[in-house]
DNA sequence: CAGTTAGGTTCATTCAATGAACCTAGAGTG
DNA sequence: CACTCTAGGTTCATTGAATGAACCTAACTG
């Protein structure tokens, strides 16, 4: 990785998390791994990556420890993609990162909406709740859409995040097959 | 840029976020900015960054919003880029992203540590303040070396990063000048 | 007036991203 | 049992960006 290369010497732990998820498509797997995409082919109409570096992302995230590799059925042997703990913690940098981009990039409609399951209450910046004063795990958290999510993607992936739902529940078989279902 | 073609199409704020501060470098330049770093010579030595690369960031991050480039003395005409409120809300990312480079890259020892300026605690990992229980503003951040900060760095920068700080107080021209006075 | 400093631009080379094509293995279908 | 589909890749030529060295400019310094 070519940021490794030149990051290294740099005496900052923030170089040494962008040594790990710095590259280019790598927050947006991880954003698609939180939203509970799981497989390589739902990441990749989803995201629009090439395979190539969609595989070479998936590879290094799991190396880093991000991502757990594990076989889901053997009969044709598949398998997904799923947050570690070590994942999981890169929520608040999501989490900040959209909350930027919200606020401060001009011409965003919100796109979703990320509320605590507990209470309702929507998220603060931080990921917290403003109600509880706690800050939310992402497995408490609702996703809702907003008013500048496209309301008809073109993948069946856009389509099955385009409901309500729980951060990291898989994106459902049902969701993602039939492609018109109007 | 590059990636502002790829993630145009895609609904999520964090895509938007990611057009502006995804690049290659582009966070570790904020960074810097909030170390008090604000010239272009200072930027250059502290992040070994390809000339041509910074020049492009600075004005890519100028154009964003993010920075300010403003003129400091007319007779050689002298510019310096200064975070604007919009790269000031930046904080939040830069903070979580050392929060989890620091407890989640394997082997990684504290380089530097953020603490309430007023109280003097130290930031929890959403950059708020433990003990007084709120979101501490980067202006109220003092940062002091920690154990894994390289006790003499080649650049005059570096060297005067060595000593506690306020986050976004200018970088002193007497800190940067004379290199070896130990 | 030679040297230095700040702040760049230009250019050839290297390296990674892109997208299309191809590959593999098992599953379902007629 | 041939055909085709699906999931999950790999390979390869082309494009585009990063790199680093060299060069440029303008002003100040001794």
């Amino acid at each position: 990785m070519a940021l490794g290369k030149d990051y290294v010497h740099q005496q900052c732990s923030i170089a040494r998390a962008l040594e790990v998820v710095g590259e280019r498509w790598t927050l947006l797997v991880v954003r698609d791994a939180f939203y509970g995409v799981r497989r390589y082919n739902d990441f990749l109409v989803h995201l629009g990556v090439p395979r190539a570096v969609l595989a070479a992302r998936l590879q290094a995230l799991v190396e880093a420890g991000v991502l757990d590799r594990r076989r889901y059925q053997e009969s044709p042997p598949r398998d997904e993609y799923v947050l570690t703990e070590r994942g999981l913690a890169l929520w608040p940098v999501l989490r900040s990162l959209g909350a930027w981009g919200r606020a401060e990039v001009p011409g965003a409609v919100p796109v979703r909406h990320f509320h605590h399951a507990d209470c309702g209450t929507e998220l603060g910046s931080y990921g917290e709740c403003p109600a509880c004063r706690i800050p939310v795990p992402p497995a408490d958290v609702e996703m809702r859409p907003g008013a500048g999510l496209d309301p008809d993607p073109g993948d069946p992936v856009g389509r099955a995040l385009l409901r309500p739902r729980r951060l990291l529940v898989p994106v459902g078989r049902e969701d993602v097959s039939e492609a018109g279902n109007s």
